[in-house]
Parts: C-alpha cells; structure tokens; sequence
RNA sequence: UGGGGCGUGGCCAAGCGGCUAAGGCGCGGGACUUUGGAUCCCGUAUUCGGAGGUUCGAAUCCUCCCGCCCCAACCA
C-alpha cells in the first residue's frame, strides 16, 4: 500500500479488546475465528469479517481460527467447503494448523446436551414445529410451556439416547433447554438444541441423525477451541444471553462474543436468498459471474486481494448498519491496480487511420512505458506503420467545444508515436466514417512535440499487427444503490450491466497473455484475461473497472 | 404491546466533558501532465436526529421525544 502504514481508525472492537487485556480477563491473549456455513460463497461482506477476524487477532499476537459451522447437512457441501478455504486463502489469510468444524464436535455437544438434561436444564419435546410455534408467543405475547416439559430426567434421557439411536423420524421430537417461556427475548424461549434430521453430512455421513442448532453449536465450538473473542454480526446481538447461558450452565472457558455492523454495498444485495437466487435462475452466470460481489465474482472480474483487504480495513467497524458506497471498493482498486498494473493500448471499437505521409510497408518500433508508476517495470517496443486503428469515441467530425481528441484539421498525439494531424475522412453510403485520412510530422518521433501544444494524446494500434480480441464490460449488476428498498428487486437488475465487444484489437505485446494477468489498457481502465473463457487463440477480457474518466463529466455537464 | 441495537456533512467514519468537529470516498475549482489517468493544492458540517436540563464549558453526562435496524426456522 502507501509507503507510510496508514493510521487505524479508532475500531470499538480493539477497545473491547485492550479493556480485557488490561483486566487480565483472557491473561492477554486474543484468540478468534472466522466460522462461515459451507453453504454458499463468500462475498465482500464476509471480506470484513474476515478481516477483523484475522486483523484482531494479528494485531494483539493472537491467531485465528478458520471453523465450518456444518450443524445443517440439508443445506451444506464440500463444494462450499472448498470454496471457502481457497477463497480465505486467495485473500491473503492463514489459519495454520487452525483449521475446525463444528462437526467435529459433535460427540463433546452430546455429552454436554446429557450432562444438561442431567441437571434438569433440557427436555426433549414432542410438539411438532406447528405447535411449537404457537407455543412459543409472539413478540409482545409471552409464551407457554409445553406439555412435555416436565418429563423426568429419566425420561428425557432416554428419549435422547433413542432419538440418536435413530428410533423416531423426522421432525418427530427435540431436544429444548429449559429457560423462560416468557422472556422478552425469544431466544431464550426455550430453545431447539437438537432436531432429528435423517441426512448424509458431507464429513459425518450417517454418523447422526440428530443435529445440533447454531446456538448450541456455537459457543461451545468456541469454547473448546479457547476462543477469546467471538465476533460476529449485531443479528447476534440478542442471541448473546442465550451463548452466555450454555457457557454458564456447563461452566467451561467462556469467550465473549462481540457484535459488529455487517457491511452493506451500494448497487448489491448481500442476502444469501437472493444471492442464490441470482445464481440459480440464471440471472448471472454463476457465483463466480464478474458482476457479482461475491469474491469469487471480483476475483475473476480482476480486483486483487490487496485491494479488497485496504477497502475492509478503511471502511471502519462500527454498530450502526450503514450502507458503503461502492465507489469507494472502485476507488480502493484503483488506487492499487494503479501502482501495479503494466500500461497496454488496446481498441475496443476500431475506427481505421491511414498516415498519408508514412510510407507503405515501413514498419516503426515505438518505445513505450510500462508504467510510469513504477520504473522497475521497463519499456517494450510497439510496432507503428501506415495503417492504424485509433477508438471511435476518439474521431469527432465536428468536435464538441473542449474536445481534444481528433477531428478534421485537428492535431493530436498518438501515444508514444507520433503527432498527427487529420486531414479527411471518408464515409460509407450510410455517412459512417469508415476511414480517417491524416499527415504524421516525422520530427515527432516518441510524441515528442516539440514546443507545440498538442492537447490530446490518444491510443492506436498498427492495423497489420494488432491482434483480436473479445472485451466484456461490466456495470454494476443493479441499477440503483439499494436494490433492497425496491418492492421486487429483480425489477432493477441493470439491464447494460454485461456488454461484449468482439472486434476489439490489442497491440501485439498482449499475445499470449496469462489468464487472470492484469493490464492497464490505456485511457480506459483495468483489465485482466477471463480465467475461464480466455484461450491463446482467442483472447477474452474483462474490464475490471473503468479509469476515472473526466471527459464523461464534462459531456454530461453540457448535456 | 415485548426484547435488543443504532442515529456526527451526499456516502463511510474518528471523537469518550475543554485547542477553530480528524481522515477517507464523492463532489466543485485550480496546478501539472505524452493516459481528459496518476500526482499536487484549495473548497465542501458555526454543528453532531430533536427538545429540554446539568455544567464556567456538552457531539460527549441526564430526561423526554422522533426516526431507523434486528428478533416470533426443528436456518446460520
């Protein structure tokens, strides 16, 4: 990043932390987690927790922990698993040896559950999820207790052992702790611990047919991995007392979970239903589309690891639920695709040049660099010869007030070339320009111009040598900056968000290009080579982001 | 008619009773420029959801009010 560490902005989580360390609570050690659900991909929001995770954690000499919280086998795969762990692992971040799942803790959980029901703190139900719903109350109405409730310890063991052993089906029973029908917070309104589930784990197999709840699960996954600090989402928040409850009744290392504003992006939704309703009905190619914000969307799409861990760090964590500009995430991959990223020209929409005055045949070598962020990064020669290709959006008869770029009787810069200027154009029976005729002055050479003011520089690239190329430009896949507030969401997807633009032509120093390689196509903006779709022989690209371009401004100010 | 949270400029966000309310994004203007990019300047809240109160002094403490978010899966 910058060459001075930027100054951490105050963070209430690291206060919370520092208090501890002062009181000795946790003899200063700092222990934390990252515990997603193998049953989607990751997005940017799960990018800040992440961060703060791992951040936290580093920050006080700590480690994290990186735990599946595989508690529901209808709705979870490996495919998720493996995902997870090369996406974590992609954005820059190390587990070590930390690698858990909740499964793995199962046999401890039921343990736990018996030594609950022991001491008279479970029972095992029998009302269906319809009864147990009515039961339960409403929101201002507390609720009842049901019948089952004042089974025998005895009984509910037994019952338990049975349920394990396979005896009933499911939905039949559960397992509930006894707390308070009638709270306020109907998380404790004696809640689910165990629900039977006849399904296949993808780690445990048939080794269950019961299955923990998240509540159950979690704090004691936490607790047994000696978790400090269980950081999580402020939809926890009310769930706390019921993860302080679980730790007292057993009486085993307690952490403190500590709840933060999940991240909101202007222009997406972060909601795992429609994430996966966007993927599922096709609306995007797949949860890897470049349009998505899932990480595995911007890592094809081109944004780097880098960027994404500067853009979690600087937009704070705090408690109020905010939504983030997603002009800031641009601005944040900007800033380090800038400093990076080799400089190419490349010409989405070729508009023919013929140089007059250059002789046919002759062929120049232009030296161009690199980029100029970063002199370690060199030159390399670009082929210049009679025939060019120049961007349509760079040819103008007549030119708007302020246009710099080319029109007739207009000079102008080729980059690294030579100055040019326009002498006639011709068109085609519809009165397309279809050709653009112009003089070179050959004491140009470089671009040099010479005391002369030549406000325009454009890009080019020599017809003969360029090569093809498919572009696809993105724009963000929603067209209003909270699809979540408008009565269907689907009704604002973007329709412009995916253009494909086949005639593009590259100059030549692109040929073979890795996938997932980076460049910067001058004048225009970030791309990389689509990881899935590029091929040798046939170069795909994708617009990572757009530079910022202040000609746009200026023709919108002018209407 | 419940419980838990949150309200600082267009968007984030510092601030934790006392210098003129940090910083970033965005936006506007200027300088510079062989990318209308980058970089560099300058500007952008007399005021902290509102109203009272405490205090020599409040965004920071108290009271009331207003607004927004989350919770009634055998999801996480």
């Amino acid at each position: 990043m910058s060459d001075e560490p930027r100054e951490k902005p105050g963070n209430f989580i690291r206060d919370i932390i520092l208090e501890h360390n002062a009181s000795g609570r946790f003899g200063g050690t700092v222990i934390t987690r990252f515990p997603p659900e193998p049953n989607g991909y990751l997005h940017i929001g799960h990018a800040k927790a992440i961060s703060i995770d791992f951040g936290m954690a580093r920050e006080f000499g700590g480690r994290c922990h990186l735990r599946f919280d595989d508690t529901n086998p209808t709705k979870e795969s490996q495919e998720y698993v493996d995902s997870i762990i090369d996406t974590v692992r992609w954005l820059g971040f190390d587990w070590g040896k930390h690698l858990y799942y909740a499964s793995d803790y199962f046999e401890q959980l039921y343990a736990w559950a018996v030594q609950l029901i022991e001491a008279g703190k479970a029972y095992v139900d029998d009302l269906t999820a319809d009864e147990m719903s009515e039961y339960r109350g409403t929101l201002t109405e507390p609720g009842r207790e049901s019948p089952y409730r004042n089974r025998s310890i005895e009984a509910n063991l037994d019952l338990f052992r049975r349920m394990r052993a396979g005896e009933f089906e499911d939905g039949t029973r559960t397992l509930r702790a006894k707390i308070d029908m009638a709270s306020g917070n109907i998380n404790l309104r004696d809640p689910v611990m165990y629900r039977i589930r006849k399904a296949a784990h993808h780690r445990t197999g048939d080794a269950w047919c019961i299955y923990p709840m998240y509540d159950w699960a979690h704090g004691q996954s936490d607790s047994i991995e000696g978790v400090t600090h269980s950081i999580c989402t402020l939809e926890y928040e009310d769930h706390r007392p019921l993860y302080d409850w679980y730790l007292d009744q057993l009486g085993v290392h307690h952490p403190q979970q500590i709840e933060f504003a999940r991240l909101n992006l202007s222009h997406t939704i972060m909601s795992k239903r429609k994430l996966v309703e966007l993927v599922q009905q096709g609306l995007v190619s797949g949860w890897d589309d470049p349009r998505m914000w899932t990480l595995a969307g911007l890592r094809r799409r081109g944004y780097t690891p880098e960027a994404i861990r500067d853009f979690a760090e600087r937009v704070g964590t705090a408690k109020a639920a905010k939504v983030v500009d997603i002009a800031f995430l641009e601005h944040c991959l900007r800033e380090d695709l800038n400093r990076r990223a080799d400089r190419r020209m490349a010409v989405l929409r070729p508009l023919k040049v013929v140089i007059e005055n250059y002789p046919e045949g002759q062929v120049g070598e232009m030296e161009a660099v690199n980029n100029p962020e970063d002199p370690a990064a060199g030159s390399r020669k670009v082929p210049f010869s009679r025939v060019l290709y120049i961007e349509q959006d760079d040819f103008r008869d007549p030119a708007p007030p302020k246009y710099f770029r080319l029109s007739p009787g207009a000079e102008v810069r080729l980059r690294y070339a030579y100055i040019v200027k326009c002498t006639g154009v011709e068109r085609d029976a519809s009165g397309q320009v279809v050709t653009v005729r112009c003089t070179y002055d050959a004491d140009s050479r470089g671009g040099d111009s010479r005391g002369r003011k030549v406000k325009g520089t454009i890009h080019w690239v020599s017809a003969s040598h360029s090569i093809p190329a498919e572009v696809r430009l993105y724009d963000h896949l929603f067209s209003v900056p909270k699809p979540d507030d408008a009565d269907d969401w689907k009704t604002v997807l973007n329709p412009r968000s995916l253009e494909v633009v086949r005639g593009a032509r590259l100059e030549p120093t692109l040929a073979g290009a890795d996938r997932g390689s980076r460049f910067q196509f001058e004048r225009q903006g970030y791309f990389c080579v689509d990881a899935r779709d590029s091929a040798p022989a046939r170069l795909v690209f994708n617009r990572t982001v757009g530079l910022r371009d202040t000609w746009a401004k200026i023709q919108k100010g002018a209407g």
